[in-house]
DNA sequence: CATGTGACGCCTG
DNA sequence: CCAGGCGCCACAT
């Protein structure tokens, strides 16, 4: 299926999340104004751009990690936090990403789609 | 057009 | 901290 323009709003924002840094679903929908995370990782789930669009930098807001590959729990949700770990992303004991590895989008304005 | 389904999130209790 | 409950909304059927 090709991308919605929905999903290409979504990838074009997951863009600019930064390596060693992350998101999370809820953030990245405010940016580009839509208020359901859930169709955030709907769009992400889909993503035929990996890892030119880096959707692996999308965590869940309580910083656990959320889904990769279709996965919500399991080896693709390890993979996803080994890419984290290589890109300098920190982890506390808990399992879940330290606050200083979050990133904001900035408050200007919301990108072009794809 | 109606319905089911999430890689979610917030608000209770 | 844990468990429900419910709102959310794009997309496939």
């Amino acid at each position: 299926m090709p991308p919605t323009p929905f999903q290409n709003r979504v990838y074009a924002a997951c863009r600019l999340i930064p390596a060693g840094r992350v998101c999370t679903y809820a953030a990245l929908g405010r940016w580009i104004g839509c208020r359901s995370p859930r169709a955030i990782g709907q769009a992400l789930k889909r993503n035929p751009y990996a890892p030119e669009v880096p959707c692996h930098r999308v965590i869940a807001s309580n910083r656990t990690l959320g889904g990769f590959n279709g996965a919500s729990t399991g080896p693709e949700t390890v993979r996803k936090r080994r890419l984290l770990q290589e890109e300098g992303v920190h982890f506390g004991e808990d399992g879940r990403v330290k606050s200083v590895s979050l990133w904001e989008f900035s408050l200007a304005k919301p990108p072009e789609p794809l």
